[in-house]
RNA sequence: GGUGGCAUAGCCAAGUGGUAAGGCCAAGGUCUGCAAAACCUUUAUUCCCCAGUUCAAAUCUGGGUGCCACCU
């Protein structure tokens, strides 16, 4: 059997319609790999494939919590393979697709999660909500000479979790799950137009009423990963009243872009065995592409 | 037509004589338990134009141009 297939990219970039295709095609079924589209009752600003398309082949790992439910990497990881474990064992090929690279690297390398404290994460974070930063960059150097140099000292989340494991990662390597990562690439300017129309397609398929209802539901959780999801947090202050609909709109935007940015750099520099497929081919040369290069 | 105010990076903007803050945007990057997160780096040889004063001007003076407000 091939390799676990990989379909990866930057928002917009038509991920979803491609991997379904594959799907159909090679006897497929697909795994989300997507942070936000595992929330439950956040479908348009996820861009979540539509009911229709999850009848067509078996998707998994969708809709798997509430908003205000945890979930994070690890979660990711532990689910994703079993997933894949269970297709193959019944005959079938994964499809994995989404565009979140901390997921996507939890399986390519092999991250371990460890040592993870609860308690001592709950008390560093009330310190630094209440002291500042000053003060856990201050612990660290005390309890950890030898490390603190060796990570980012003005990252709350880095400095918290070398507090928390006493420990920094240095190495990574490659796990022994084989995967075939197929990276869907757009030219600038061209995601960006791909971006703003699809924006506009989500608002007219009831963005505004979805943010509603999370924003009542869950609107005071500030600090829940999924309320702060792109297409959500940039229409609050217009729910507010204190920001024009225009406003938030070129919000969604902007954050839109970046996070494409921020997958594009992270895509570029953390495998080096990526294939790009050319967005502007059609799904045939796609395909064909795909087809060439999955062992 | 008159009077007053304002002209500083793509945008917002501080700076009133001593050698261009900051924010946004943009570009590049980091990444092992919140990742659609968090963080880092870079970005005005020059302040609307011309002339003058001064050792020194974005800052002062004169003229011009543009925009805004009020008056007629």
């Amino acid at each position: 059997m091939r390799d676990n297939l990989v379909i990866f990219g930057p928002t917009a970039s038509g991920k979803s319609s491609l991997a379904l295709e594959l799907a159909k095609r090679y006897d497929g079924e697909l795994i989300n790999m997507d942070s936000m589209q595992v929330y439950q009752t956040m479908d348009i600003a996820t861009a979540k494939p539509s009911r229709e398309e999850m009848a067509q082949v078996p998707h998994h790992l969708f809709d798997l919590v509430l908003p205000h439910e945890d979930f994070s990497s690890q979660d990711y990881k532990r689910m994703a393979l079993r997933a894949i474990s269970d297709i193959r064992s019944r005959g079938k090929n994964p499809i994995l697709v989404g565009g979140t690279g901390l997921y996507l690297s939890s399986l390519y390398y092999d991250y371990d999660f460890r040592n993870k404290d609860d308690e001592k994460r709950n008390y560093y974070n009330s310190l630094l909500k209440e002291e500042g930063i000053e003060r856990l960059q201050e612990l660290a150097r005390e309890g950890f000479p030898e490390l603190v140099d060796k990570v980012d000292i003005n990252n709350p989340h880095r400095l918290i979790r070398l507090l928390e494991t006493g420990q920094v990662l240095e190495e990574k390597t490659r796990s022994s799950l084989p995967l075939k990562v197929f990276y869907l690439d757009w030219e600038r300017e061209l995601l960006n137009g791909r971006i703003e129309r699809r924006i506009g397609a989500m608002i007219e398929a009831g963005l505004l009423e979805e943010v509603e209802y999370i924003f009542t539901h869950y609107g005071k959780m500030e600090y829940l990963p999924s309320i702060r999801g792109i297409g959500y947090k940039e229409y609050f202050s217009y729910l507010k009243g204190t920001r024009s609909l225009e406003e938030a709109k070129e919000r969604h935007l902007i954050s839109t872009r970046q996070y494409a940015k921020r997958q594009r750099t992270w895509a570029r520099n953390q495998y080096s065995d990526l294939v790009y497929i050319d967005g502007r081919l059609d799904l045939e040369e796609k395909i064909k592409l795909i087809e060439e290069n999955w062992r």
